[in-house]
DNA sequence: TGCAAGTATGTAGTATACTGTATAGTTTAA
DNA sequence: TTAAACTATACAGTATACTACATACTTGCA
């Protein structure tokens, strides 16, 4: 169980983001119910996991709205196992989807690098 | 050479936003200089295939300063070869390593799906 | 014990990328 | 010829995702 700064450090993601994301609801820390003197939150790997997933997804274009969608499919029990499965086929579509862009961008920078080499561009 | 409304229905761009784009620096319009009655721009077939790029590079997570970056590689008289070649370069190793991200995500996310379809997510 | 460093809470400010509104002039088709 | 539709310009407003600041309390170490 780490606190706040050993997260950040682990993760790279500043605390102030930290903060920022657990109040947009992606996951939460809990404080220990015998501690009476302060109400320090302590995250477990749960959250590690979390927070290196949301920074990729993040990278390739996802909002936190969306990554929300997936992480509430992982976690929350509230959630049917359908609707869950429904959330992360329509999130594996979507990647699928962004890989081919991807390719295509990469193949027109791939163009345009020859003209250049060739005097073209 | 199409004015603006053709250029957005062509594209699925709104006007605002391609006025927006073109206010940025992204690509531009030309007005006819026979044309004394207004000052209506028209767009070629380049500004098209930039805005279909734009579309691409900003699914993945490109910012549109990223976005400039290629397209001034791409056009600008004004930046040298090696400036140009290097500016792609950076470009590329970048989309490899979110193809990558992709593919770990894609994977995670698999990983949840199975867990949900045991009972055990 | 005292003080730097860490933590929590709340609120304001910033950057990016639009999106809408107002105003005014132009074109086009009935 | 006039009304609907299109265009340009400027500026305000919104959404998302932070980022900074102020305040106050707590912990750990010399």
């Amino acid at each position: 169980m780490k606190l706040i700064s050993q997260l950040s450090k682990e993760t790279g993601i500043p605390i102030g983001t930290i903060r920022f994301y657990e109040k947009t609801g992606l996951f939460s820390g809990k404080t220990k119910k015998d501690v009476t003197t302060n109400n320090y939150v302590y995250y477990n790997e749960e959250v590690v996991e979390k927070l290196r997933f949301i920074q990729m997804a993040k990278v390739v274009g996802f909002s936190l709205a969306e990554i929300k969608e997936v992480v509430d499919a992982w976690y929350k029990k509230q959630l049917s196992k359908k609707a869950k499965l429904e959330v992360l086929d329509r999130k594996l579509l979507q990647i699928d989807s962004k890989i081919k862009e991807l390719k295509v961008v990469k193949k027109q920078i791939a163009i345009c690098k020859d003209n250049i080499e060739k005097g073209i561009g």
